[in-house]
DNA sequence: TTTGTACATGCACTTGACGGAATATAAGTT
DNA sequence: AACTTATATTCCGTCAAGTGCATGTACAAA
């Protein structure tokens, strides 16, 4: 993957929200759906772009797919995400949606019993 | 500085190898023009654009304008920067780079006496 | 006052990315 | 077989970003 594409990859306000979500652990695609507030098709084409760069996989688990950063052989991209939080006043939204995340998984846990994606 | 402007900033291979030399040290619009091989218009507008960013500054030596890259607050540059030797195997262009600013700044030295720019 | 050097800007054109709407698919449920 | 759920894809319009070309500016030298 060309360090280039990456960079592309970053330039979006969603993609970088995606990837400091995932950055905790993988999320189905509903969960990232709910918690970025986002509707299904755009955040379906957000996760295919970023798959296709081979900086996501998926797995399915019932009948979801599980999205997680891939291995790639550089630490850059964790670098990068790792300053998310602290770069500015203007993002602290990717700071709000780490506490929506939790707000999201707990309610799912405890509201529908055994109804959340098994694995995030 | 917003973080995605920075980003898009590096989606750019010309910005990329811009930065990559004048992370070695500042340098006047000509070198910059003769190591990359590009013509003096997209030169300059890919230096105003990161100029306007707030991400190089430029300081007038004779008739020269000489750039460098300015000191944002965060190490974010500095490290996606210092990356881009080891990157991949596609990336030696950047190392060529670095090679190629020793030759011609050597050159220039040697050629015309005096005739370089006299802080780069 | 014209010429040359070093650099910047404006304009027209093309290409590529994002959004929205509609539709497709795959698998389980009734 | 029809329906629902979860997710992917395709088509299309729009708009920003990069390119080429021509031109502008600032300043020193002849």
């Amino acid at each position: 993957m060309e360090i280039i594409q990456l960079y592309k990859c970053l330039c979006d306000v969603q993609r970088l929200r995606i990837l400091n979500l995932l950055r905790e652990g993988p999320l189905c695609v509903c969960h990232l759906m709910e918690i970025l507030e986002v509707d299904q098709v755009k955040m379906s084409k957000q996760l295919q772009y970023m798959k296709k760069l081979g900086l996501l996989e998926v797995e399915k688990v019932a009948q979801w797919r599980v999205y997680r950063i891939a291995d790639l052989g550089t630490p850059l991209l964790d670098q990068n995400l790792s300053c998310l939080q602290e770069c500015g006043p203007e993002d602290l939204r990717f700071a709000e949606d780490l506490a929506a995340r939790k707000r999201v998984m707990k309610d799912n846990v405890a509201g529908v019993v055994a109804g959340g994606c098994g694995s995030c």
